[in-house]
DNA sequence: CGGTATCCGAGCCGATACTG
DNA sequence: CAGTATCGGCTCGGATACCG
């Protein structure tokens, strides 16, 4: 298995680091998306598929395996035929969720505010 | 310039978008750190490099130019011999690190129950 | 349906050396 | 003091093909 993130290890005592990690955690091209697509309730694969838009399979999986690892969501296989899989997040993921609502207001707060430094940032100093 | 973060591009609506954004902003394995570091005021490169641990000059530089590019810094030259350079966060990286604070607050709620999630899947799982 | 295996390019990041 | 330049390893992530 691919997929271990950078090592952000204690770069100062504590709150910092813990921060750091969490972020670390939820990095990488698709893990919020898969957060929010499952914040709704138990969802399958193929259904997370369709939902997280542009995922390849591959990707998919090594984010919920590692979603999974952190204790963020659960995995559960009902044996039947056709196969299905249903993918839950934990209370403790919800509750990320929920943190994560102030960085989303932020987000959309300053958004084009960012924008417009970056264009004129890319203005400014040579990118192009 | 290298230092092109991956494309977080429209995955869904709005919501998501913009939260995956952000993350992506305050991803690698630096930003947190010199966020953080200049909270307190204003701080000189050098300043920086000491604070946070374990960085290279050349990421601190790296790392200064995105959050720079976005935003989030100013950098003021001194025109003094030897050099100064102060790097400062402005009032959007401010309510940024505000923002933060929640997730910090869950990340240290549940370290200890993530380090012993992780532990048991690979315990489970190989991976050794 | 829900994955895995393999190949491969792109970019992050560290080490090292050099500069105004 | 505050950077920049270059090289190279490693990992992330896309494309494609295959499997129970």
């Amino acid at each position: 298995m691919s997929q271990r993130h950078t090592d952000v290890s204690v770069q100062f005592g504590d709150h910092a680091c813990a921060l750091a990690e969490v972020v670390d955690r939820v990095s990488g091209k698709w893990a919020i998306g898969v957060l929010v697509a499952a914040a709704a309730g138990p969802i399958r694969f193929t259904e997370l598929e369709r939902a997280v838009e542009g995922i390849s399979r591959r990707m998919l999986t090594l984010t919920l395996r590692n979603l999974e690892r952190d204790g963020l969501l659960t995995r559960t296989v009902y044996p039947v035929v056709p196969p299905k899989v249903e993918y839950e997040l934990t209370d403790v993921a919800r509750e990320l969720n929920e943190s994560l609502a102030g960085l989303t207001a932020w987000a959309e707060r300053h958004r084009t505010t960012i924008a417009l430094a970056r264009k004129e940032y890319d203005a400014q100093h040579g990118n192009g």
